[in-house]
Formats: C-alpha cells, sequence, structure tokens
DNA sequence: AACTTCCGCAACCGCATACCT
DNA sequence: GAGGTATGCGGTTGCGGAAGT
C-alpha cells in the first residue's frame, strides 16, 4: 500500500491553506493516503449507478472525502474491473521492453498496448524491475545493447510458459533452465536470432503490434541469423498472456488466438549479427561458464 | 527474536493540455 | 481568446512487508 500521512503541500487540486475558513474546513476534511474498503465500494457503488469522468463532482456526490484526481487515480489503477493483476507475463516484458525502445518513457501510451494494464504499473515494473537488471548487469536500460540482451533471455521463456503439451524446443533445445539454453546456444547468440511471428491473429497483444502504422510490429522480426529452426513459441504468448479467469476476460483473449498465432525462433550457428556489433560477444561473455552474471540472470527471471 | 535494510507498489505531486464558459 | 476548471501524464515519495543480519 501506499503512503498514509503524506504532508505534501498540495495537489492540484487542492487550494492554499488558509484562504478562507471555508476552504480551511474543506481542506481539513480531505483524506488521503491508502483507500479503505468502505471509500473503495462507495467509488465503485458510485460509479457502477452514474458512470465515470467529472472527477471532482464524482468525489463529492458519492460524499467521498477525496479529491477528484484521487478517485480517478483509485479507479483507473485499481478499481477498474478489467484491470489485470500479477506479474507481467513474458510476453508482456518483451512488448514494454519493445514500445519503451520505440517511445521512450510514454507510460500511457505504452499501457493502450497492453490491456488491462495501467500506465502507472507499467512504470513501477520498468523501475522497480528493468531498471534494477540494468544495473545489475552494469549497463544502462534504455541502451539497445541491454535490451536486446533482455529480449534474448525472455524469448525463450515465450516456450517455457507454454507447458500445455507444447514443448517446442527442439530436440537439445528442450530445457527448462536460462543455464541450459545459454549453453547450448552461446554461439547461436553470438551469431544472433531470427524471431518471426506469422500473424495468423489479430486480436491478441502481440497481434496488436502487428496494426502499428509505425512499424513496432517489426520489432519483432529485429534479430537476424540463419541455421538450425527453434520453434519458441507456438501462441504460448497469448495463451499464458490471457490466462482468463473470467468469461469476461475469456472474451478479451480468445483462446482460438492461442491457437493459431506462432513465432519461430531460429538460433544460428553463424550467419547474422546483432544489430550491436558489440552485442554478441557480450552476449556470449554472460553464458561463458557459470558466471556471477549469469546466476543474477537466472534470479531475474524467477523474480519476474 | 529483535533489529535493520531493501524494495515493490499505491498514491501523491506538479505540470501540461483539453475543455468549457 | 482570456480565464478558470477538469483531466491526463510522468516523476517521485514513502509505507509496509520481505529479506537479511
Amino acid at each position: 500500500m501506499a503512503a498514509s500521512q503524506r504532508s505534501g503541500s498540495s495537489d492540484g487540486d487542492d487550494h492554499h491553506r488558509g484562504e478562507s475558513p471555508e476552504e480551511e474546513q474543506e481542506q481539513l476534511e480531505l483524506r488521503r493516503g491508502p483507500w479503505t474498503v468502505d471509500e473503495d465500494l462507495t467509488l465503485v457503488n458510485y460509479i457502477a449507478d452514474h458512470g465515470e469522468g467529472r472527477w471532482n463532482s464524482l468525489a463529492r456526490a458519492a460524499g467521498l472525502k477525496r479529491t477528484g484526481k484521487s478517485c480517478r487515480l483509485r479507479w483507473l489503477n485499481y478499481l477498474r474491473p478489467d484491470v489485470k493483476r500479477g506479474n507481467f507475463t513474458a510476453d508482456e516484458q518483451l512488448l514494454i521492453l519493445d514500445l519503451h525502445t520505440r517511445w521512450g518513457n510514454r507510460w500511457s501510451k505504452i499501457a493502450q498496448h497492453l490491456p488491462g494494464r495501467t500506465d502507472n504499473e507499467i512504470k513501477n515494473y520498468w523501475r522497480t524491475r528493468v531498471q534494477k537488471h540494468a544495473k545489475q548487469l552494469n549497463c544502462d536500460a534504455n541502451s539497445k545493447r541491454f535490451k536486446d540482451a533482455m529480449r534474448y533471455l525472455w524469448m525463450p521463456h515465450l516456450a517455457d510458459a507454454d507447458d500445455h503439451r507444447r514443448r517446442l524446443l527442439h530436440a537439445h533445445h528442450h530445457h527448462h533452465h536460462t543455464a541450459d539454453f545459454f549453453s547450448s546456444a552461446t554461439a547461436a547468440a553470438a551469431a544472433g536470432i531470427v524471431v518471426t511471428m506469422p500473424t495468423t491473429s489479430s486480436s491478441d497483444s502481440l497481434a496488436t503490434a502487428e496494426s502499428y502504422d509505425d512499424g513496432t510490429a517489426g520489432i519483432y522480426a529485429s534479430f537476424h541469423a540463419a541455421g538450425e529452426e527453434m520453434l519458441v513459441s507456438g501462441g504460448a504468448a497469448a495463451g499464458e498472456w490471457a490466462a482468463p479467469e473470467t468469461s469476461q476476460e475469456r472474451t478479451m483473449w480468445p483462446s482460438a488466438v492461442a491457437e493459431q498465432s506462432t513465432a519461430v525462433m531460429q538460433v544460428a550457428g553463424g550467419g547474422g549479427q546483432f544489430e550491436d556489433p558489440e552485442l554478441s560477444g557480450w552476449v556470449q561473455g554472460f553464458s561463458e561458464g557459470i558466471t556471477e552474471n549469469f546466476w543474477a540472470l537466472e534470479d531475474i527471471w524467477k523474480i519476474q
């Protein structure tokens, strides 16, 4: 939960203290800090009856001693029925990574492409997880180098997530540990990766990327290589991503999408290169032996 | 068990922009 | 179009629980 006794000066909706007796009175009545269950219920019920919007008047009409701003935030980030909870899936993490590459800290814009996720959540995720990982790896979270490495790390987990009879990693690539993946794919990594995302679906979130008019979809194909093929995700993405628990969510994440969407990851024995010429060696450095860096990466995944 | 440090996340703040009147 | 208000965004804070000592 959050701060409960913040004494910060003034919110955008606040007025200065002591302007007038009425304002001071109103000011003293305003609550801040964590929301109580009663407040949540009040807000939810009011919105159910009257709809959202016009937050200041809504707050007053609902009898909430909160700023409209606070009510809006509580609703959008927590109470809204379609807010998705829980850890980000590999798909979502990759998508965030890619969209952040493209748009930077435009959290709201990024959130528009992750249904059920709020800008606040994504922002927190980025700051707490991603930046921490970058720090552990001693590089900048915004650097291409870091992002390429993270993609490379996460890609195999798209497959892991899709463990329902769909062990897609072929033969000796059929592992669950990043360590195994690394040891077997190190050379490939040094050479590069090809990722293709057949566009057989149109309504899942990965597919959403395909529709970007600015070419975001191409991000998924930004690795280049040739060589033996490794199927990484056959709809794992959408299937696991959905993890629907309610019929409402199921509507949002049709299972058919999971059946159709596939991603093919090719790990090469030679050929292409990461766009960052230094990356291949850098990644290889990770995987040579069991380095401290490596285990940090293992832990990183577990944390996700 | 008691204490300290770390860290995730909800909520806040200030500012920018959109939307009235 | 000036002034006021509402909404939205991105950055920041600090509570509280987990992990470490």
